[in-house]
DNA sequence: TCTGGGGTCCTAGGACCC
DNA sequence: TCTGGGGTCCTAGGACCC
């Protein structure tokens, strides 16, 4: 316990639904649930204006729906939700080279480490310049909490929200913590309150007087001391700057229970698959490789191998999964398969026959990429494109509207509202799915955009496609002038 | 109401080793 | 006759967080 508030959090406020509002001006004011829109979905964040009807996070979809049924419901989208981070987290940077990021839109900041005079005052000019900050850089607010700890900050933030900051002076922690529920405290969540309530105990100053040798015996030896210090008001511990990741996984829930055997083996080769690529992209590999899979009745099993050595060799990791999978009965129906990479290490040690192998694939794939089409003769490859996918919140473009974004879609139509982050609402136009003048378009930034400021009105000037690579290549001049 | 997807940390038992 | 003690690794499950 520091003796002045110098440990901030930032917490953004209903972040992934005010970026949407921000980015769509006919939503601003209105509710917004973000999450799963499938029949299986659950809510990510909803809005301020539809947290007013019972809608929260974690909800299923379905139940939002019954609750506020005149909310829009989009789909995630991650890319933007980082770029508006990425933001923020420079900000922070700015304050102190100590930055802890928790999420996409939370983080403990040492200010002490950032050079900020240890006082009240200080702190405070701080978290208030830095809410104008976040503001002017991205459009979204977020809260501030301010205090001689971790926990506390955290708790600060939430009581500062939405829009606030509150700072918690060191020496009154006990007295603002006492009289609040046990779930308040971090880790603490159903499990615990639940086994806290049998044995009589309510609130942070009732779990105070319980004393450590009773919370211990009640929740085990880490759980139960953390858990005393927690409500005495004690927390040292430190803000760590970003640690590296010590797993990589991707699961699927599926919309219908899966039955098939052969489509379960499937669907995991292809989750393996998505998964490695990650690992890759990560720059790391693993040794320990995992399956999970969620059973009709929601029951939940993993099974785990551990390697010789840390691999990223999707064949690999692939016949690890499918040996695990044989340990597994799946009759009574599948509802989520997922598929993950723990142990893992900065650089691939494998054998070396897997490496060779990974290394002629390699070779073999780059040469066939670089035969023009059709070349070997056969039929050119079906190139088989899924169905477009438009998803409700997803960015298109079309040649003669411009930007926008879809609305909802069904019965071979999509519609769409076509407005930018700075434009006045905008309106609503309806084409056929397969329309060839629509297309996938890319998140437009929140501030700094419109007409003049580098974001062309013109359609003329509108990217015509955003296929990988198109427009990406480096001249050829440019290259060779470069050496 | 019917429960996402991505993570972290803890516990507990058995194997194995000294 | 029958049994120590501890450390580490692996596996499985569970609580919790955003």
């Amino acid at each position: 316990m520091r003796p002045a508030p110098t440990i901030l959090h930032l917490d953004m406020d209903a972040f992934y639904a005010s970026a949407e509002q921000a980015a769509k001006p006919s939503l601003r004011g209105k509710p917004v649930i973000v999450g799963g829109i499938g029949p299986r979905g659950v809510v990510a964040t909803a809005s301020y204006e539809a947290r007013v009807f019972g809608v929260r996070s974690a909800m299923p979809t379905a139940q939002a729906r019954r609750l506020c049924p005149n909310a829009a419901y989009l789909s995630p989208r991650f890319e933007l939700y980082r770029q508006v981070s990425e933001k923020v987290m420079e900000l922070l940077h700015a304050l102190s080279p100590l930055v802890e990021p928790l999420s996409l839109d939370e983080a403990f900041v040492d200010l002490e480490a950032g050079g900020v005079a240890p006082e009240a005052g200080a702190v405070r000019a701080v978290g208030e310049r830095l809410r104008r900050d976040i503001r002017e850089a991205t459009g979204l607010t977020g809260s501030v909490g301010l205090a001689g700890a971790k926990m506390l900050a955290k708790i600060a933030s939430e009581a500062a929200k939405p829009d606030g900051l509150v700072v918690i002076e060191p020496g009154t922690e006990r007295e603002l913590l006492g009289p609040m529920p046990v779930r308040t405290l971090p880790g603490v969540g159903p499990a615990t309150a639940e086994a806290l309530r049998r044995a009589g105990i309510h609130t942070v100053a009732e779990t105070a007087e319980a004393g450590e040798d009773e919370l211990v015996r009640l929740l085990g030896k880490a759980h139960g001391a953390g858990l005393y210090a927690m409500a005495l008001g004690r927390d040292d511990r430190p803000v760590v700057a970003e640690r590296d990741a010590k797993s990589i996984s991707v699961e699927d829930t599926f919309e219908v229970d899966l039955t098939d055997r052969t489509r379960v083996r499937t669907e995991l080769m292809r989750l393996a698959e998505r998964c490695v690529q990650r690992l890759r992209a990560a720059g790391r590999s693993g040794r320990t490789v995992v399956i999970k899979v969620r059973n009709y009745d929601f029951s939940t099993l993993t099974r785990s191998e551990t390697l010789r050595g840390p691999t990223d060799d999707p064949a690999v990791v692939r016949e690890a999964v499918a040996r695990l999978l044989e340990t597994v009965d799946t009759t009574g129906g599948v509802r989520l398969l997922g598929v993950g990479v723990s142990g893992l290490a900065d650089f691939t040690q494998e054998d070396l026959f897997a490496q060779l192998a990974t290394e002629q694939e390699a070779q073999e794939s780059a040469r066939v990429a670089a035969e023009p089409a059709g070349a070997e003769g056969g039929e050119p490859e079906p190139e088989e494109e899924p169905p477009r996918r438009w998803s409700p919140g997803l960015d298109v473009v079309h040649d003669d509207y411009g930007t926008g974004w879809v609305q909802g879609s069904g019965v071979g139509r999509v519609t769409v509202r076509f407005e930018q982050p700075w434009s006045a609402p905008g309106r609503v136009r309806t084409f056929a799915v397969d329309d060839p003048a629509l297309r996938p378009g890319e998140p437009l930034p929140l501030v700094g955009g419109g007409p003049g400021a580098g974001q062309s009105s013109d359609p003329a000037t509108w990217p015509k496609s955003l296929s990988p690579g198109d427009g990406a290549e480096p001249e050829s001049g440019e290259e060779i002038s470069s050496r």
